[in-house]
DNA sequence: GGGAAAATGGGTCGGGCGACCTATTCAAGC
DNA sequence: GCTTGAATAGGTCGCCCGACCCATTTTCCC
């Protein structure tokens, strides 16, 4: 019997998930709607398993998932994403998840990978846990992309937001140069070749929110 | 007891509506991954019901409501969306849905909603949906953006792919200026001021697939 | 048949944007 | 202490983009 905490920002999931896993014999100890209220939950209900989405208002699961894992090393995250994509399984398991669903997995997939790691399993590798929802990806050497710094998430943010490249900089109380460097190293850290591509690449590995 | 439909390209949701839905007394007679095949299958299986994802692979959940809606009049179409953006319930609507609802609902909300719409009210509106949801949008007038055009879709998911305005015309067999007249007048329908914020517009409403 | 909307194409203009290059400061880590 | 990386800032260049004009053809609905 684990505590679980569980992290997503639709009811609806986190209620499915709940009651799966309560069937399995899981303890749902919480669940949070954003990133800042799991991590909140985390220190106030110490769980042993934390379920987190990676899409979530506030606080993205990432950044989440790393400061649960940061306070709580014992506690054992499995992440949630909508789109699989290979340069998030990097990001999550260097924020300290364990194990890597998609949500197109099966609940059996998911009360399997739960139990997995809720047994010890020190690290369920996201190649692991792909095999064993019968979904294989990243053909070979799973090219990592470097996550963005936190300075480059916020510009990507205020351009998802709808700045201008001046105007970021004038949120920022920056030069609109700098602003522009960070946008190319952003560019060549997501493989994208303007702020449409970036923009979108930060929506589908969950960093950005959509308001 | 009501014959259903599920589509949704998310399996877990898949199953934790069904399974709720089940429980409340309703009969899951398919199930869909996408939106062509939830037209097949409505076809197929002549359902009463018909839970529909906005957002799903090869066919947007508001084309799949159109036709299925145009097919099988009597069939009523349920909205299901992640973001709920008031120009998406217009569209809906007009695509023959009967009633709304975003992922943030709860489980009880759904089946709730469900069994109005099964019980044969002609229309839950967005308004009173959402008010049954302790959700209140729309202030007032409910300023409505006219849908996009088929050609206007097709061109603003070229852009999401990647592609330049020369790009898309090039792979439209059409000249660059007339993809920049329909991008003008996808800018105006969306609110949008660039092709990020369109782009990004396109993905709120559910119409433009993430690759 | 007639009108509206969609789809097509053209022109011009200014500005924002991305590519490329360099430089300084500061903090963290080896 | 030295190096690395992040954050800051500057310059230039070319081009793509969006704003605002315009017209024609087709399609579809009344």
């Amino acid at each position: 019997m684990n505590r679980v905490l569980l992290a997503d920002d639709h009811q609806l999931l986190r209620q499915a998930l709940g009651a799966a896993l309560q069937d399995a014999g899981f303890e749902i100890v919480g669940e949070a709607a954003d990133g800042e209220e799991a991590v909140r939950l985390a220190d106030e209900l110490d769980p042993e398993l934390v379920m987190m989405d990676v899409t979530m208002p506030v606080l993205d699961g990432i950044e989440a998932t790393r400061l649960v894992h940061l306070r709580h090393p014992d506690a054992r995250v499995i992440m949630l994403t909508m789109h699989d994509e290979k340069a998030l399984a990097a990001q999550a398991i260097a924020a300290g998840a364990c194990a890597f669903l998609t949500k197109d997995s099966s609940m059996e997939d998911v009360v399997a990978t739960v139990r997995h790691v809720g047994d010890g399993d020190v690290l369920v590798s996201p190649k692991i846990a792909s095999s064993m929802l019968g979904e294989l990806r990243s053909p070979a050497g799973t090219e990592e992309s470097p996550p963005l710094t936190k300075r480059e998430e916020e510009i990507l943010q205020q351009v998802a937001d709808g700045c201008t490249t001046a105007e970021v900089a004038a949120r920022l109380f920056i030069s609109a140069k700098t602003v522009k460097n960070h946008l190319a190293s952003i560019y060549a850290k997501l493989d994208a070749r303007d702020r449409t591509q970036a923009v979108l690449r930060g929506v589908r590995i969950g960093i950005i929110q959509l308001h």
